[in-house]
DNA sequence: TATTAGCACTCTTGACCGCCGAGTGCTAAC
DNA sequence: GTTAGCACTCGGCGGTCAAGAGTGCTAATA
C-alpha cells in the first residue's frame, strides 16, 4: 500500500514535471501564458485538457506556476524556473559554427583588456542579450612595479604595474617638489621592497611601515610610502566589469515599462549591485544562475543573470555572464556562458601551454 | 513707397518672430502643440486668435512651424528651433548655486581622467539629460616616454606616457625573446630620440626610420622601432569620449518609440558618429548646436546636441556637451554648457595660474 | 480512483460608435 | 490690417458588444 502510494505519487510528480517542462519551454518560446489545450496537444502525454487543468492547479498550489488572470493560461514563477533549470532542462549543445566564432574572436589578441571586451561582445551577440565580463579582482593582483613622473612641480603622474600585466595610473598632488632623480629613487625603493606582493598585502604593509617611518623620523621613506599608499589605496577596492549589448535588452517587451528598464540600466552603470552578484559567483564551480528576485536586487527582479567563473593559469580570476529577461532560452544560454568561460580561460593563459 | 513696404514687412516679421519665440518657449515647456488661443492670451501682443492664425499660416509657409494634424496647434520645425536659438532666445543666467556645484565638483581633483568624468556627470545632473566630454585628441598629444616590461618570453607589456599625463598601455607579441636590459636599452633609445614629438609626427618619423634601419641592416634598431610603432599606431587614431546620464533620456516621452531610443543608445556606444560631430565643433569658438536632423545622422534626428570646446593651457583640447531631445530648454542648457566648458578649462590647467 | 466531457463563468481584446473639445481655414465685416 | 463668426476636421475618451481563450467545477466514465 505504502509502496504503491509512493510510486503513484512519484508518477504524478514525474508527469507534472514533464508538463512543467513543456509549459516553460513553450512560454520561453512564445512569451504568452500557456493554456491546457496547448499543453494537451504538445506535451506528448496524451492527456485531456481537463486533466492538465487539474495538474496545473496542483503546480499552482506548489508555487511553480501562476496565472496572470482568471481566464489566461499559466506562466512559470521564479520557483518554477528554478526547478526547470536545476533538474528539467535539456541543454542544447552549442553548434560548431558558434564555437568557431568564439574561438576566432578570442584567440586573436593577447591583451587582456581586449580579450575581456571581445568576450563580452561575443556573449552579447551569441545570446542577443547583454554580455558582461568581470575584470580580474584587484585584491588578488600582485604588485610588480611603480613609477613616478613629474607633471608640474607638485603634481605627479604615478604608474602602477601588476604582474598580470595591468597598468593603473593616477595623478596625485604632493606637498613638496621632488627632483626627477629623487622620484626614481623612491620608485626603486618601493619596487625592491614590495614587488611580488598582493595588492592587499602591500596595502597592509604600507600602512604599518608608514607608521614606523614616521616614528623613526625617516622623512624620505615616509614620503615615498605615502605616495605609494595614495596610488594603491584606490586600486585595492572595487573590481570592475565590462558590458556589451545592453541595448539588446530594449527589444524584449518583457521590459516594456520604461522605468523598469531605466532602473536596470542605471544599475549597470552604478555597477556595485552587479559586482556583488558577480563576486558571489566567483566561488561557485561552474555555471550559476540568478533568476528574477533571487538576486535580491530590485533593479534585477525582471531579469536573470547567468554566470560562470573563468581561470587564468588555473586560478579563478573573474566571472563572466549574460543578463536577460527571466524568460530566456536557458537551454541555449547556459552552454554558451559555460563554453565562453572555458575558452576565455585558455585564451588568458599567460604562458602558452601548447 | 518702397520704404514703407519694407518697414511694414519688417514689423510683420518682428511680430511673427515674437510669436515664434513665445510658441517655442511654450512648446518646450509643455510639449504640446500650441494653438492660436493660447498664443493670443500669453504672447503679450494683444492680438486676436484669428490674427495669430494668419501669422501662423505665414510661419508655416516659411517652414518654421508645422502642425501634426489639421486641428492641432503648431509645433516648431528644426528651422524654427534654429531661428530661435540663433536670434530669439533669451539665455537664462545660471544660478549661483549651480555654479558653486560645478566649481566644487571640478576643483576637487587633479587627475584629468577624473575631471572628465566629473564634468560629464555634472552636465548630466544639471541638465537632466546626457552629458558627454571628449577626451583630448590623441594626435595632438606629445610623446614623453615609453617602457617595455616582459610578461612572458615573447610577450611584452608596453607603457606609453604623454606629456599631458595620459598613460596608454598595450600587450604586444614579439618575434624573439629579449632580456630585461635589452628592453631598457630600447626604451632609452626611443625616449631620447622621440620625446617631445606629437604622436602624429612620431608616427611619421617611426615609419621613415624603420625603413632606414632595415636598409642599414641595423636589426636592433629596427626591432625597437617596430615595437614602438605597434604601440603608437593604435593610439594615434580615434579620439574618445566619456558619457554620463544616458538613462535620463529615457524619461522624455519624445523618445517613446523604443527602437528610436535604441538606435540612439547604440550610436553612443558605437561612438564614431558622435565623435565626428564633436570633432567638427572643436574648431568653433563657443557654444554650438546641432538640432535634430542637422547633425546628419539618423540616430540623432530626434535629438539636439549642445557643445562647447574647452582649453588646456589656452589651446583647444577637447569638446564637451549634452544630448537631449530637440525640445529642450535651450535657454538654460546653453549657459550650462558654456560655463562648464570654461570651468573645466581652468580646472585642467597643468600649471597653476594663481 | 484517475480521467474526461460538458458547462457556466471570467477575463481580455479589438472593433465600432458617438460625443466633446480644441483648433483650423475661410469669409465677411469692421 | 484686424477681427468675429462659422463650418469643418481630427484626436481622444468612454461605452458597448461580441469573439476567443481559458478556467473551475461537477458529473459521468473506464
Amino acid at each position: 500500500m505504502t509502496v504503491k502510494k509512493v510510486s503513484s505519487e512519484l508518477s504524478v510528480n514525474e508527469r507534472a514535471q514533464q508538463l512543467l517542462k513543456v509549459l516553460i519551454e513553450r512560454y520561453i518560446q512564445d512569451g504568452e501564458p500557456v493554456g491546457s489545450r496547448t499543453l494537451s496537444r504538445d506535451s506528448g502525454l496524451d492527456l485531456s485538457p481537463a486533466t492538465i487543468r487539474n495538474v496545473m492547479a496542483d503546480l499552482e498550489d506548489l508555487g511553480l506556476v501562476s496565472s496572470p488572470h482568471t481566464s489566461a493560461g499559466r506562466i512559470p514563477t521564479v520557483s518554477g524556473y528554478r526547478m526547470f533549470v536545476d533538474t528539467l532542462v535539456t541543454l542544447k549543445p552549442l553548434e560548431a559554427g558558434k564555437i568557431k566564432q568564439l574561438e576566432t574572436g578570442l584567440y586573436s589578441s593577447a591583451d587582456p583588456k581586449i580579450l575581456v571586451e571581445s568576450a563580452s561582445k561575443l556573449l552579447s551577440s551569441l545570446t542577443h542579450m547583454a554580455g558582461l565580463v568581470m575584470i580580474p579582482r584587484r585584491k588578488q593582483l600582485t604588485f610588480r612595479q611603480i613609477e613616478f613622473l613629474p607633471l608640474s612641480s607638485k603634481r605627479l603622474l604615478t604608474i602602477l604595474v601588476t604582474t598580470e600585466g595591468e597598468v593603473h595610473n593616477r595623478v596625485i598632488d604632493v606637498r613638496k617638489a621632488y627632483t626627477a632623480s629623487q622620484l626614481v629613487q623612491f620608485a626603486n625603493m618601493l619596487n625592491q621592497h614590495y614587488s611580488g606582493l598582493s595588492m592587499e598585502a602591500m596595502h597592509k604593509r604600507l600602512v604599518r611601515e608608514m607608521e614606523q617611518a614616521r616614528k623613526d623620523m625617516n622623512q624620505i621613506m615616509a614620503q615615498a610610502l605615502e605616495m605609494a599608499e595614495q596610488v594603491i589605496d584606490p586600486e585595492i577596492r572595487g573590481d570592475d566589469y565590462v558590458m556589451a549589448g545592453q541595448t539588446n535588452l530594449m527589444d524584449f517587451n518583457d521590459f516594456s515599462q520604461m522605468n523598469k528598464l531605466r532602473e536596470l540600466f542605471d544599475s549597470f552603470t552604478e555597477k556595485n549591485e552587479i559586482l556583488h552578484l558577480l563576486d558571489g559567483s566567483m566561488l561557485a564551480e561552474g555555471v550559476q544562475l540568478f533568476i528574477g528576485e533571487e538576486s535580491g536586487y530590485k533593479a534585477l527582479d525582471q531579469c536573470s543573470l547567468v554566470t560562470a567563473p573563468y581561470q587564468v593559469d588555473s586560478k579563478v580570476a573573474g566571472v563572466l555572464g549574460v543578463v536577460g529577461p527571466t524568460r530566456m532560452a536557458y537551454d541555449r544560454v547556459i552552454p554558451i556562458v559555460d563554453i565562453t568561460a572555458r575558452l576565455l580561460s585558455t585564451a588568458m593563459q599567460t604562458r602558452k601551454a601548447k
